[in-house]
DNA sequence: GCGACAG
DNA sequence: ATCTTGTCGC
């Protein structure tokens, strides 16, 4: 694995690493069942200079969703937040961070877009990849294409997220009467069951499981960092 | 050229 | 992403 793949020199060299890796990307899946589920998630400081970014992947039982591991790291991201380019800041982090878990979860919620992306590789798909393992991305807000249709307030409701005429992803209501999720695979999963599989995640708010536990996870790894090294 | 723009 | 106070609705 070429080192400018973790390190682009510029936003071009960039471009064409996630072009690379979005021909790796397998639109089926899982393959298996899945009994456990891990959620991931950066947190920053606020206008760090640094850059640094701190990981925090959280392993939960598919069935109660109760956290099982947490496992955390943090490096110094790369290149700064720029839209389209969000995998080069925080994947080396989370691919540490990883290598801290106990076991491998049979599938990964990500924070952020998986194939819904300007050429197809959202941080999901990249991290996807990169750990050969099944992703899904599920985001706050759209960063390409618009949704197909008008959303039904009921949670569950879906519609499709379109792109140049294309289907790469799904608006996803997880609660009722609240702004939507959008859903999109990130790697070894097929488009129909994703909706599904994040909807198993998704208890009382708004954002699933596994992703709220990572966000924490993150957060408390941050402020514990800072209070160690002030 | 102008607007859009995950976290 | 992070910060922050008030406000609205169940």
């Amino acid at each position: 694995m070429p080192a400018d793949w973790l390190a682009p020199t510029d936003l071009k060299q960039a471009a064409a690493v996630q072009r690379e890796l979005a021909r790796r990307v397998v639109a089926e899946g899982p393959p298996g069942p899945v009994r456990t589920v891990a959620g991931v998630d950066v947190s920053n400081f606020p206008r760090d200079p640094t850059g640094r970014v701190f990981a925090a992947v959280v392993l939960l039982d598919a069935g109660s969703l109760k956290p099982r591991a947490t496992a955390t790291a943090m490096r110094v991201a790369p290149i700064p937040y720029v839209p389209g380019f969000l995998g080069f800041r925080e994947v080396p982090a989370l691919v540490a961070a990883f290598a801290g878990l106990p076991e491998r979860p049979d599938l990964v919620l990500v924070d952020g877009h998986g194939v819904s992306h300007p050429r197809g590789l959202g941080i999901a798909a990249h991290l996807g990849v990169l750990l050969g393992l099944p992703t899904i991305g599920v985001a706050k807000s759209i960063l390409v294409g618009h949704p197909a249709g008008e959303l039904p307030p009921a949670k569950g409701a879906t519609v499709p997220l379109s792109w140049n005429g294309r289907e790469i992803g799904t608006v996803l209501r997880s609660k009722d009467r609240v702004a939507p999720l959008y859903v999109s695979i990130g790697h070894k999963v097929g488009p129909a069951a994703a909706p599904d599989l994040v909807l198993r995640c998704c208890t009382k708010y708004r954002l699933p499981e596994p992703t709220r536990a990572a966000h924490e996870a993150a957060n408390a790894f941050r402020r514990h960092w800072a209070a160690e090294n002030a």
